[in-house]
DNA sequence: TGTACATCAGTGAACGCGCGTTCACTGATGTAC
DNA sequence: TGTACATCAGTGAACGCGCGTTCACTGATGTAC
């Protein structure tokens, strides 16, 4: 961070940090690298060194999402409508990630490194729903797993898009949607 | 369609209708206009004369796609599990559509004729909703709603992106989670 | 402790490309009389 | 019915621009001995 040599010794969390802003500002669509190796301070053809390409910038963008993800969730454990909280206080918190997360023409899903990722915030995802009592959830645990998902998921995206109206705080929002699906 | 002259004479729907396509197939990321002019076999510089730049096409494009769905979901009234279906099944068939009509950083939210037919939409769709017998919405409708969009937007948009795993028939599946969260 | 060397991260000039935009134009259509 | 004219939709050449990519380079770091 401190360090103004040569080598710059932290560009790649840079340019992340960077392109998850730009993502949340003003979309993913016409962000480039030349445009991020100037937000960073860096000559233009640094970035590849690090990503690759766009491709490769945004695979790393989400399986950084897809780790942070899975620790909140992981720390939200074991009740429903804590994990729901946090689920959509990670989706607001890091809209940049979240938004490139959820697009897969965006990156290669195929990298392992984001699969795993991906994998762990998944089985997160599901412990929650599995502690639940609710008697529905009992009767049919892999579509209520199901729509627990689309309604957190739905609900953040609509929230970062700006369609619903944003009175009160949008976490309780959530946690109130979430207790009309599964009260228990 | 047939006319093969020098005016086109379809060239603002067909421009449409590959725009959706393109964008289903492989995002709105790196969309040009001179691609979609390339596709509808017209010169570069023709779509300009109907969209102005590629914000104005996204505008259009995402116009067209509420009025759809508004009439998807008038004809699905009153019962809320067939407004659920109808709602997915729009997203699904149109993934062009509904991937610009969800990102409001691609198009300019304030045109007129956006705004109408984006409300219209709203409408029909509250309108579902407001008929169930379910105790839970009797009691916070506005909540009640906020949890069906969200239920079913997420729902399809994690259908589009693969992230579910597509066993059956997707519409069902829609119904199902749906009737999970409001079985009345 | 010091020296030599390999590796790594970032530089900066150069390139070719597709893009949006502009502009004078041309062919087709519609309307006034 | 015919003619003149205005409007509209699409053409194609030209432009400047930012992009990704390549490449020989250079400065910094780490390691072997």
């Amino acid at each position: 961070m401190t360090k103004q040599g040569y080598h710059h010794g932290d560009l790649k969390a840079v340019i992340l940090r960077h392109t998850a802003e730009l993502v949340a500002t003003s979309g993913a669509d016409g962000l480039s690298l030349r445009e991020l190796a100037r937000a960073a301070g860096v000559s233009h053809a640094a970035p590849a060194h690090h990503f690759g390409d766009r491709r490769g910038l945004f695979t790393a963008l989400a399986t950084e999402g897809f780790a942070l993800l899975g620790q909140a969730l992981q720390q939200a454990r074991p009740d429903f409508a804590h994990a729901a909280r946090a689920y959509v206080r990670f989706a607001l918190e890091h809209p940049g990630h979240y938004r490139v997360m959820f697009d897969r023409a965006l990156y290669d899903a195929t990298d392992p490194a984001l699969c795993a990722a991906e994998s762990g915030a998944a089985a997160e995802l599901n412990a929650g729903v599995g502690t639940l009592a609710d008697q529905r959830a009992k009767d049919d645990p892999a579509g209520a797993a199901l729509a627990a998902w689309s309604l957190v998921h739905g609900y953040a995206l609509l929230t970062l898009n700006g369609a619903v109206a944003a009175d009160g705080d949008p976490i309780d929002t959530a946690e109130r949607i979430a207790r009309i699906l599964f009260s228990g």
